[in-house]
DNA sequence: TATGAATGAGGCTTCATTCAT
DNA sequence: AATGAATGAAGCCTCATTCAT
């Protein structure tokens, strides 16, 4: 039932008392995993705090109530996916291999991070309204984008990507593409069975989003005869 | 607050007595709307009663309890949007601009279907527990994968699709291209703006995911030049 | 679960229709475990009547309401276990083997009717407020005083027993013993164990219960010396 | 209506705030009532807490649901007629006024705490499917069937008990003469009068009870001849 | 900063019963 | 004589939240 009390025992069981950011954490901790496993109306305050090492009153004393919980909650699992982009040194890889990088990257990030695809499916569900639109979260998506940009830029420059591709499209192309092989596994696997679920499938999967990213800004005399014909 | 109340005044304000399975129809349509609003737990059988022109009671009466009526509703949903590829008529086209057709319909599909989409988001958040895997919506998908396989074969046979994509895969991808653009909005446009999904966004979008997936089976050399540089 | 399915299958399955008085016996026959079972409060007439071959319906046109079926059923069951003494030719035994023997027969007549104990207990749970103290009723415990009544008799002019023993009192306390038996078993031998409600902790007590009312009315001297000291 | 609101007006009317104990036994005493006149599914929760000083919502603070009240309240009616055995110095007794001692005893005990008969039954109704064996209930007949170990080894030792009588057989006995008197007093009497509820007949039905017991376990020569022929 | 006790409002569900045919 | 559809009233229980200390 707990598929990621791997997660939770990263938690320290105890705390030193008085320690008000931890006993936040502490909260923010299990009603992440609350939040994204039962939705916003679905989680309850009663079971946050019984699995919490403070009592619900403290909650409250923290949050306010369960909406205020919820914001911060979201903003948390936004902040928790935050960067890698930089850390993945593109500038050193040709546009192409750079682009596959970075589509392979964001597929298993998104793979690794289902707490966070949940809490936006959640937010989704409620149009969005507990989104602070803070600097947090609008930047969270720069990193992305400006990575994006740099490498079609590059690949332009170079001859090797065509023009007329529009960053924050691809950003949104590649996006949809991780975003969906988490979100919808469970229906996807119901109705199509979970041959593309295994590691093998998904394996498939992530080498196919990323070509079809490349085949799409690739100018087509560009494109390896290797996967032509594949 | 009320975002579809035109659906609403399709429902007959008054109907026939004794006409159950009016009576089990006109529950079924605003249960889909509050679940669809306000998923599982936060749909309120008071409310889905009060909007009705029966009493709750009927609902115990005719669904049995909540989750009853939620299946029920999943299920009507998946109903809903079965289909519509057997009209498009791909046959009469060459390959490429079938395969176009398909996509920007599926794309469009989705796109009407707001309620289909959030009712599977609500069920994915449910890990999927309440899908009877009925032949009903085993079957749904199946069109769209056998057009999707027809019309690769045709442009493999014709020469100018390539070889080795396989269907579901793709039928997934462009699913997953089309879902997401209904299902993320709400986030995508607090994040990026709503540029994306003002009417010429979405045309864009609905072009080059269409695009994007032509590009990813054509073989490079029909790629045509007109789209190459664009 | 059912512990009597039994009796149910003695239920005629299927019968010819247009047969009113079939109609009330099958629906007295179900209700009578029903309420036995769960009690007047616990008894649920949806229930009754989904194990019928009728209607729920038809409960109410025949009975009124749950309080007129239940009333029906609680005369029944008065009905079903009457008489039986009379069978039993006590007078062509002497008086010691007929009072045992009479003691025995109600003890094991309790035993066979655990419905009518169960009903019994229902109504003195609602204080006998349902009792109809028709004839019916008033008539059933006749024969068995009676029969009592000549035992003792007979006994006291051949002077075995004492005299002084009143019949109606007797007939209380053997029914005491044999009614206690069948309808404190579940809390009995929860606290004590199973061992009296086996074949022969059963055996034993129906024994002890003929032999301390032998006892009881017997003059010392003719206590056979053989169960003197067992 | 309430036969019982002598013992309602030992409880007290105003409790100092905050005190849980206090709550948690002005809850078992009021579902103590309600459950014992009612049964488990003929009481009401509302009823229960409107006669109550608090609220609905600490019922279920304190006992979960319906059946953990109950559960609790089945065990505080075995809790209250624990014991008393031991205050009646039968050591200082002949074994045969002991004896007599006990019966009488038991079967007013009985009959003073009509609550306590009435939760055994309803309990019986439900195949003592509540009771928690606990060590509470397990040891509650202990002293009965100890003190009456104790008075039968005296009178066997002593040659005025014959041997050969099993003590929990023995209790069993009495108990069930002394349960049925208050079980059924309802259907009895509506069946045979009430001439045996008066306080005459009572008083009759507890000597003779006694008397019953006393000849079941003296030898016959040491029946007295002052009882052997009244 | 912390907590066990308390709570009003509202949620879901069930029940015996009646209606219209 | 019979029935599927319908129902109001009431039942049990849960929720987020606050109080008193």
């Amino acid at each position: 039932m707990k598929e990621e009390n791997a997660t939770a025992k990263e938690r320290p069981a105890k705390v030193a008392k008085r320690d008000p950011e931890g006993v936040r954490r502490d909260i923010l901790t299990v009603a992440m995993e609350e939040f994204s496993q039962n939705g916003l109306s679905g989680a309850r305050i009663d079971e946050i705090a019984a699995r919490t090492r403070t009592s619900k009153r403290m909650i409250y004393y923290y949050f306010g109530d369960k909406e205020g919980l919820y914001q911060r909650v979201l903003e948390e699992a936004y902040g928790k996916v935050r960067g890698g982009e930089s850390d993945l040194e593109l500038d050193g890889l040709d546009p192409q291999a750079a682009l596959e990088r970075l589509c392979r990257f964001t597929f298993d990030h998104h793979r690794r991070h289902p707490d966070f695809i949940r809490m936006v499916m959640i937010e989704n569900i409620h149009h969005g309204r507990h989104m602070q639109v803070s600097q947090t979260i609008r930047g969270l998506n720069r990193p992305a984008i400006e990575a994006l940009e740099g490498v079609l830029k590059r690949g332009q420059e170079s001859g090797v990507f065509r023009t007329g591709v529009d960053p924050l499209e691809l950003h949104w192309q590649i996006s949809a593409l991780s975003f969906f092989n988490v979100s919808n596994s469970a229906t996807f696997s119901h109705i199509f069975g979970g041959e593309l679920f295994t590691d093998d499938g998904q394996e498939r999967l992530s080498a196919h989003v990323a070509e079809m990213v490349l085949r799409y800004v690739l100018r087509p005399d560009h494109i390896p005869t290797r996967v032509q014909d594949d």
